[in-house]
DNA sequence: CAAATATGTAACCGATCGGTTACAAAATTC
DNA sequence: GAATTTTGTAACCGATCGGTTACATATTTG
């Protein structure tokens, strides 16, 4: 799954929204767009984005389909947190760089 | 600075690529955007997405601008991980939901 | 079988993204 | 002062996003 994408449908408040539904308990599709101020295609638009990002996944019962958290994501959001780590290592690194740069300058 | 503003912007491995740069040194524009097979003013849009995330700053000396990172980026990309964290903890509440989902169902 | 329900998809819209080339502006350099 | 360098911006392009309404499809239900 590639990090990007998954990086990419987290910068959503609506997607992480349907996440955090989801974290209670799998849904039908119509319960998860209930209370969204949207409407239901944006929300099925939103659940194919979580889907091809690896966080979601459905499985379809009768005419229902139920969604539910992808077994994947765990690791997939692990994966983007360590990411983000060394992104944050950068500031570390950069403790100074400022001032090592003029002095490279002359 | 708006979370997700910050997400959207390390989205892209281009602008993360950029951040790496930064890490080890301040860098004038044009050094910033040479060795990347896109074109500069491509770079310099992203030096923009980069800066309203609040993420790197540039400061102006003669006629050359030099960028660096933001002193605040790093608490926005720490925020961001306690966040995501959120996110990574949905996986543990889920555990057995769908058996929960079930029972309940009857 | 007909009606109702649950859901996804198609077609469209305006905004933004990521890229390009061409240009404008400010500071150096000769 | 004219030429060069450094940089950002404007105008354009095709793709994608986030939203809409309208529709097609499959499954229950009466």
């Amino acid at each position: 799954m590639a990090i990007d994408k998954t990086i990419a449908a987290l910068a959503d408040p609506t997607r992480r929204e349907l996440l955090h539904r989801l974290a209670s308990n799998p849904c039908r599709a119509g319960d998860l767009a209930r209370g969204f101020a949207i409407s239901r295609p944006a929300v099925c638009k939103h659940t194919r984005i979580l889907g091809r990002a690896g966080l979601i996944r459905a499985k379809k019962i009768g005419r229902e389909r139920i969604y539910e958290l992808a077994p994947g994501g765990r690791d997939a959001v692990g994966l983007l947190i360590k990411k983000l780590e060394e992104v944050g290592a950068f500031w570390d690194t950069a403790l100074g760089a400022f001032k090592r740069y003029l002095e490279e300058k002359q």
